[in-house]
Formats: structure tokens, C-alpha cells, sequence
DNA sequence: TTGCTCCTCACGTCACGTGAGGTGGC
DNA sequence: TTGCTCCTCACGTCACGTGAGGTGGC
């Protein structure tokens, strides 16, 4: 085969491996000029060099095999490769800003772990929030208990008759601190479906981060471990970013009709389970999607 | 089994899915408290919220986990898990580099693309640079050709005796454009074994980047070739920020004492194959290692 | 009882890398 | 002829996700 490359020529000259090559074949994006049918030898001529090129440059900018294929079979224009290039870096800054976001979390999650001391034990969770579309209702109240039960037992009841409820936990946003012995303002919120965005009363909370815990037992236990949070949240540098989360994952109800999951229910307090969470906020926010 | 939870609790308040839950289990990274002989149901602790909490922080600032295993399985102190936060961090500031060295050169791309044009359309290949360890030899020769391959003949010669040679392409350095009529200074570069650093006369190139294109037969091209390169840089707002290389992947050698394989040799000029390199620089440099 | 939860395989992901075991080419 | 190059399987990577097909629990 005169004038022809073997493939350990081409990867040379390419600066790639020679599997690299074989992968190509097979995913036929480069395809040897000649195959020998005796030994199954792969020839390439000169000229895909240049071929070879164009699919070394789009993988050194992170493009996939397939978009590789997809992009070059249509024989594109240089407007559509270089189109396709700034949806490549727009998805690159994306990657760049998760990255950030980790290394924001590592001085986070550095500075709880050196925080944590024998007597203050609790294991902080670092939390991504969704974004979540739920029914609201806000009250300033004299205390908690009942009236809470009741604006709860008001919101489910509105919820289950438009038949929107989603199938997560119901949550209590404190605008006050938990401390505070009288006029506490609080936001009971019913999660609900997407769908359901149009419902009267209903509002979406955008994702973020936080931290949490999660206890077992009577609420009792909410107010004092909100002051070990925010105590080690400020020795720590960190700054509350919102309302004081109460997320009640398994918790007494005592009406049938709410369209909860039974297994949401518990019988006894003792059963309970809640999480203590208060959002925390990073200087860059994340990019959701791509 | 009362006061435990199932997989599907334990996943919801942990926020993570069932399928990753009993992935820790394989892995026994996070095994249940309970499983049922007859059923196969796991059960998991409440506390056990804790121990997930620590393998979903350290997850989400990218530790692998065999990383998480090895790390918590051996009850580390709080400045051991942070000093593996403080290593983490160092490989996620490298990968952001690494993102940041792929928009520049997504950049680079659209910018070369952009300008290629029917009357010009040498592809040029985006190259990065390895570290390479050669021997090298400088001088102001008053023309190309008989002078250069002394040069070269003398460098292989050197290097042969010393048992150094590395199986790579022998290049040269042009310090002047290579349209200069006269007086050129030239570096001829033969590769060594890294072994060889030590070699009088050795040197040491550091990584970057460079856009080459690769072509056959004599080397009356090259000048031509360097002259499109640097006019596409211009255009395009780049710096060349090193030598020209000419790169020799197969060329024509008269002795048979180099120590070269055989594959690098051509007998005829019209089988040389000439890689033609423009170094260019980027803002940020590459880490190499992690 | 029904529907929900859970179980265990088995396979897929992405772009090759790493052998194993064997043959072709100069 | 020897050593180098090349060939084709087959398997591994990483942390699960996606079914398939079947059973347990309230």
C-alpha cells in the first residue's frame, strides 16, 4: 500500500491512540481510506490527517463522538460548526460554574466538620433545593400548636379539593425565629404539581442550598436545634439566606381525606420525623439546566 | 420493624435515590441496620440519616466513592477529613483550568474556522504540547538545506552514541522566520529518554499549545505553509508565542548508525511527511497533574 | 383485595484502555 | 528469521439509571 498510513502513522502524526482510531472506524466517523480484506490492516490516506484534524479539534472542546458524527456527516458550514462551538461553551461555563459551586461547598462543608465538637455532635446535611412549586398560606399566629395544626389542616383541605397535591412533605416557613414567644409569623406550604401553577394561593420557591438536620420525636426539639444551627452557621461565617425551614416528613394527622400518602402518617409523636433546614446562600448561583 | 425505615424512606430523607442507597450497600459503604432473610427488605436506622448525610457531603464536592469508603472507614479525625477537602479542592481548581483552557480554545476554533476560505482551506490541527526532553543544537546557518541536515546528522550522531535516543520525530526551531533570506538561526532538536536529562547539551520543552497543519513531499512548502499560518493568526488576534516547528515524521536520512526506526525513513523527498507548528499562548497555563 | 413498595438480575452509559491470543510485513 | 505492527475479541471504567419479571406489606 504505497502512499497510504497505517493506522500507528496516523495516530502519530494525529497525536492520538491507535484505539482511538479503531473506535473511529467502528463508530464510522473515519473510516480508513482502505481496508486490507486479507488482514483486516486499516490504510489511511494523507489527506484524513486533516479529517482527523477537525475531530480532534471538536473533542478538545468537549465535544461527544455522537455530536461529532451528527455535526460533520451534514457537511456543515463554518457558521454552523462555530454556532455549535457557542452552544459548546455556553454548556462549558455551565460545567465551570458547578465547579464553583463545589468549591464553595468544600469551605462550607470544611468549616461544619471543624465545628463539629463533642458536645454539638449534630451531623449537618448539605442540602441542594429543588425548585417547588407549592400552595401557601401566611399567618402571624400567637404561638405554635394548634393554630399551626389548624392552618395546616386548612391548606391540605383546599390542596386535596382541587386535586393537585404532590406527593411530598409539607413544610412550615418560619419569618420569625423559632424562638420568638408570641406573633411568630409562618407560612404553612402544601406541595403541589407543576401543573397546578395557575391554583390561587400557589408559589414556587427557586432551588438553592442549605443545610439540615433530621431529628425524631415531638417538635420540641425544632427551636433548640435551630439555635445550634444558626450558632454554628455564624461561628462559621455563613449567612441564613431565607426563612427557617420545617419540613415534616412523617407527622400526625388526624382526617383521612387529605390524600396523603399513608406512609407520610404517623400515629404516635414519638414517631414523627422533621427536618430542621436553613437555606444558606453561595455567591454564584446555580445553573439548573443545560 | 417498628422505628426503621425502608429503603424508600431513608432515600427521600436523604435526598438521594434507592438505587444509590442499595449501591451503598453493595459497595458496603452504608449497609442497613436490618435486612429481612425471608424478604431481602432493608431496613435502615434513623440515625443512619447521619452516616448518609456524611457520604452525600463528601459526594457532593466530588469524592469518589472508594474515596468516601476509604476515608470514613477509618473513624477519621475532623482535620483528616479536612485535609482531604483541602486535596479535593486542589483537583476541582484544576479541572476549572482545564474548563477555562477549553473555552479559550473554543474561542481559537470558531476564530481559525471562521477565517478558513475556499482559497484557504489548510485545517489547522489544535495541538497541545507534552513536555518533551531533547537534544538540541543551535546555530546561524546562511541557508537552508546542506547546512541543516549537518546539523542534523551530527545531533543523531551524538545522541546515537549515548544510547538516548526516544522513538520521536526530530524537529527544528526556526528563532528566525523561516522567509529570511540568510543568516537563520536554527535549532535542531533530537528527542532523548527522560532518563537522558543529564546529556550535556539536553533540554527541556514545558507544555502549551500550537496550531499545526501536516503535509507530503519536499520542504519547499514549509515556508509557504508559514506564511498562511501567521497571516490566519494575525487576522485571527492570536500571538505566536514561540519558534516555528518543523516537525520531520518521515524524512530522508543517509546513515544507518542513528538508531532510527525505520518507519520515520523515506527514501524518496515526495514521501516526506512535514509537520509545520506555530506555538500559541493562552492566558491561563494547563496544570498537567492533578 | 388492590396498589404500592421492594426484591434481584441484566444491561446501558462514554470513549476508549488494558490485556489475551494470534497473525502479517519488512 | 526476529521483532515490530496490526488484528479481533472480551472485559473494565463510574455511579448509578432503566427496565423486566416477580414478590411482600398494609
Amino acid at each position: 500500500m504505497k502512499g497510504l498510513l497505517r493506522i500507528g502513522d496516523l495516530a502519530r502524526l494525529g497525536g492520538v491512540s491507535i484505539k482511538a482510531l479503531r473506535f473511529y472506524d467502528e463508530q464510522e466517523l473515519l473510516r480508513p481510506d482502505y481496508v486490507d480484506p486479507q488482514t483486516g490492516y486499516r490504510y489511511y490516506a494523507i489527506e484524513q490527517t486533516h479529517a482527523l484534524a477537525q475531530i480532534t479539534n471538536l473533542r478538545a472542546v468537549d465535544f461527544s463522538i455522537q455530536e461529532i458524527a451528527a455535526l460533520l456527516s451534514a457537511e456543515p458550514t463554518a457558521s454552523e460548526i462555530t454556532d455549535a462551538i457557542v452552544d459548546k461553551k455556553r454548556i462549558l461555563r455551565c460545567e465551570k460554574t458547578i465547579l464553583d459551586n463545589k468549591l464553595q461547598l468544600a469551605d462550607i462543608l470544611s468549616a461544619i466538620i471543624t465545628d463539629t465538637t463533642p458536645d454539638n455532635p449534630v451531623t449537618l446535611k448539605l442540602r441542594t433545593l429543588e425548585d417547588q412549586t407549592f400552595y401557601a398560606m401566611k399567618k402571624t399566629v400567637a404561638h405554635l400548636g394548634a393554630p399551626v395544626t389548624k392552618m395546616f389542616e386548612t391548606a391540605e383541605a383546599i390542596v386535596a379539593t382541587r386535586k393537585a397535591r404532590a406527593p411530598m412533605a409539607p413544610f412550615l416557613l418560619f419569618h420569625d425565629p423559632p424562638t420568638k414567644p408570641s406573633d411568630l409569623t409562618l407560612e404553612v406550604c402544601i406541595p403541589v404539581d407543576q401543573s397546578s401553577e395557575g391554583l390561587m394561593g400557589a408559589r414556587r420557591i427557586h432551588g438553592g442550598y442549605g443545610i439540615s438536620t433530621v431529628y425524631k420525636g415531638g417538635y420540641a426539639h425544632t427551636a433548640a436545634l435551630y439555635e445550634i444551627m444558626t450558632k454554628r452557621l455564624e461561628r462559621v461565617g455563613l449567612a441564613q439566606s431565607g426563612p427557617l425551614h420545617e419540613i415534616y416528613h412523617r407527622f400526625g394527622a388526624d382526617q383521612e381525606d387529605y390524600a396523603l400518602p399513608a406512609k407520610m402518617l404517623a400515629r404516635r409523636s414519638g414517631e414523627y420525623l422533621t427536618e430542621v433546614l436553613i437555606p444558606i446562600s453561595l455567591p454564584d448561583k446555580p445553573k439548573e439546566s443545560f
